[in-house]
DNA sequence: AGTCGATATTGACGATTATCTATGTTTGAG
DNA sequence: CTCAAACATAGATAATCGTCAATATCGACT
């Protein structure tokens, strides 16, 4: 069964345009917090408050040295993000489609379960 | 260049639990607006919102079939969906990283700039 | 025409969130 | 020890969002 609500924070992170920007800064690997502060437009406690949300949802992590705060995309759960979405939107064993019958009164739907997860995410 | 305005809409779209439960209902295919609201403890306006959410963000197709509504999740939107995920978070020419600077005052973040995104979504 | 069922729209309300200012904490330098 | 710089935290506020009740629309059937 799939926690809805403990998946979507990811998403909720990433549903601001400010913070889909600092991933976009942080895709070629690691940058400190004051040099990302000087290409958004925000105040420093507005960045502290975006960075601590990326962290909390594993999409970040931070190293400190000194007084200074290193941040970077956690790849890995970028690859468990595509493996989300691959799970939530392809048919699958034990679905909740099960329980709910899909069938109106008008007898349309019986398409259902096109089968298991079809494994090609091809180029885009 | 990124739009990132325009491109948070999808995650917007996927940052609410009753909206992910939704795609999974969606997940087998087809799905009647009737009988989805039969697993979803929310009142029939709400999903009707929800659906328009869905729809707009290009996530979601729907068929009307006489009075019922028929929805289905459109497959290249989640294709597109992965393929944005790795051009937000993988290096890129001509990226945001270059027009700022990345070294603090310290001499610390010159691993910047790690080479052509690789591609290996691996094993998760 | 009239009724009924399925869905969409409207308007309101409470909850969440992004942002700011002000302040606290930590670390290195003098 | 004091000061300054980088970052975090607290509190307040405006905007956004999820939800509902009420109502409108649309199509099928008698």
């Amino acid at each position: 069964m799939i926690d809805y609500l403990a998946e979507s924070g990811v998403f909720k992170a990433l549903s601001e345009p400010t913070r889909l920007k600092i991933l976009d800064m942080l895709s070629c690997g690691e940058m400190c917090a004051c040099k990302m502060l000087d290409g958004l437009s925000i105040t420093q406690p507005t960045l502290s408050h975006h960075m601590k949300v990326l962290i909390d949802c594993g999409l970040v992590s931070g190293r400190k040295d000194a007084t200074w705060m290193h941040y970077s995309i956690r790849k890995d759960s970028i690859d468990r993000l595509h493996g989300f979405i691959d799970l939530l939107t392809n048919g699958k064993e034990d679905c909740i489609c099960d329980s709910c019958q899909n069938v109106c009164e008008n007898g349309a739907g019986e398409e259902s379960h096109e089968g298991p997860p079809d494994k090609d995410r091809a180029e885009i």
